[in-house]
DNA sequence: TTGAAAGCGTTACCAA
DNA sequence: TTGGTAACGCTTTCAA
């Protein structure tokens, strides 16, 4: 234990934490006016207050959020779920909510859900148990358990990333398919007519499987089909699921002219495979990412990718749940479309 | 709102949510009844809990962990501050935090500091108030205030990372000093002379300031002194900060025959820089970097960097925190050394 | 500007 | 195995 807080003051009590009753004792006032001085809004005296904050210095009072907010009945902090925290997207999306939070007097909890609904609907549940006064869940795939505690909950939902068909609450993203296709119809239009794709196996993750769809149905429409597919283990996509699956696809199709990939990440590991086999991208093949992550404009060549708004959907996302939270109802629809860019480079 | 919680049963009171007491009478029990059925070791007839967890189900019973708190005093949470949720070193670490609290009924709370202690102080503060049962920081670099808060809150506290002077209370980590100089060893063994080091300009980055005095300090015992240091912005260090300051290096010091980065990232973007360049790595310039990311293994040449055990920095700081909270005094010494290891690639 | 009293929803404690 | 009662530490509400 961090037990160096031996020195107490005489008004300690000895046993335990000082309460707020133990400051307004120390200040001579009463557990009410320490709470009115605590607040930024309280209208206590200068001097009161001074007093009071005198009081909690020497006693080292912590006020206890807890019993705050089983009285107030605000908890002061909404939840949100993201699939993986080492993946600059989602981190951008939580900088972006971060960001709009600040100066709401609400705090950000964020939490993981390893890309699996069964550890989203526990998270989901043992959030709820800590009553944020909303939540932010990444796509639009929950366990039908996890559905119904959001409805019941009462608190806004804000579903990001993906456009689900059947939308809890609110929505603030983008077509995961649609932006897929506009890739594949921008590579088209740079004269590539083989077109193979590289991403994950299992439903797991959706967001792969609409981009997936996507790229498919892109291809089909220009007549260019059917697209050539590599599915690779589960997500978190890394570099070297990308490495294998180029080879992979390379095996099967050797004369694919240009590979798109479920993440820039495996997107790079194509790229370094294709490389050390002393392949030219692009000329022998060309490869193209998604998500726009730092890496791809700085290797070489640089990745072809598509920008979407990470942070953007941050920042509206939990602009959305202020405004649920604090306004009552939402002016206009519930639907939030994000933007987003191709961004043609070297690589395809 | 998800206000979908249309169609309630008769017992429930139509305004706001069900409580505990709610429970009860829906089942013909106590609150004290449902209590116990709802925790793991409750002892309550099989009987008694169906009929509760039925009541529970159909009335949409969440339990308040607010409340709960308040009267057992224990919150079930410990908390964790990283500098960085996008990076995949301390991502690492709170994977290894989450799986040792697996089955603990401890939840991980996480909060990210953006390499600011000011920003720290701001969330220890805010964290304390929920009452954290536990809390693990990054570093020892802490503002006094929140020092201070640290000590009087009497919850046992871990610092990761690095080896305070003077710690706050338990400590698993590595020196970031010595591990940088091993790595310079390491690369004089192989014969390079003129040694370079890229890493940020403030003290914001406490390991980075630690890995470049290693540096200095190795370079100087090895009698190959004064090493050349490139300071270069603020963290979160990125790939971009890597390619400028190498520019930087070969400006000043055309001849440095190794470059030594404080992260992998950096090294990288040296790596692309100096090949935009159409530098040979190695041959022209050798680059090392540090943190062993994924990025490293499959670039190519492969970055020559250093593994230190995030996972395990994690999984033992989570552990203490067990062990302090459970068991009361902690067997033996409160510092834990972590493992690592340099690992010589192609790159240096 | 300040205070008194009454909860907020749960669990500890003791008793049956 | 079950229940009654009394906290837990704060804020709401109403009154001064």
């Amino acid at each position: 234990m961090a037990d160096k807080a031996k020195g107490k003051g005489a008004h300690d009590v000895s046993a335990g934490k000082p309460t707020m009753a133990d400051v307004a004792d120390y200040a001579g006032v009463s557990t009410m006016t320490v709470s009115r001085a605590l607040k930024k809004d309280g209208r206590v005296s200068e001097d009161t207050r001074k007093r009071i904050l005198q009081a909690v210095d020497k006693l080292g009072y912590v006020l206890d959020q807890a019993a705050g907010s089983l009285s107030s009945r605000r908890t002061g902090f909404v939840a949100a779920l993201v699939p993986s925290i080492n993946n600059s997207n989602f981190s951008d999306t939580a900088r972006g909510i971060t960001d709009a939070l600040e100066n709401s007097g609400l705090q950000l909890l964020l939490g993981y859900t390893d890309y699996s609904t069964e550890k989203e609907e526990k998270l989901i549940q043992s959030m709820l148990q800590r009553r944020p006064e909303g939540i932010i869940l990444t796509g639009g795939s929950h366990t039908p358990q996890a559905r119904r505690m959001l409805e019941k909950s009462g608190i806004p939902v804000v579903e990001t990333w993906e456009i689900p068909e059947d939308p809890i609450d609110h929505v603030v993203g983008f077509s995961n398919s649609e932006v897929m296709a506009d890739l594949v119809r921008a590579l088209a239009g740079r004269g590539y007519r083989k077109f193979g794709y590289i991403g994950g196996t299992t439903a797991r993750d959706t967001r792969g499987s609409l981009r997936r769809a996507g790229f498919l149905k892109a291809v089909d429409e220009l007549g260019l089909g059917p697209g050539r597919v590599i599915s690779f283990g589960v997500p978190p996509i890394s570099i070297e699921q990308g490495a294998q699956a180029v080879v992979s696809m390379l095996e099967r199709w050797p004369d694919t002219e240009v590979v798109l990939c479920v993440s820039d990440l495996s997107a790079f590991g194509a790229l370094m495979e294709c490389q050390r086999r002393g392949m030219k991208v692009p000329g022998d093949i060309a490869i193209a990412g998604f998500g726009d992550y730092e890496i791809s404009a700085f290797c070489h060549p640089r990745i072809t990718t598509v920008n979407v708004d990470c942070y953007g959907i941050g920042k509206l996302a939990a602009g959305r749940l202020l405004q649920a939270i604090n306004g009552g109802g939402v002016a206009g629809d519930e639907l939030t479309l994000t933007s987003y860019k191709v961004i043609l480079r070297e690589s395809a």
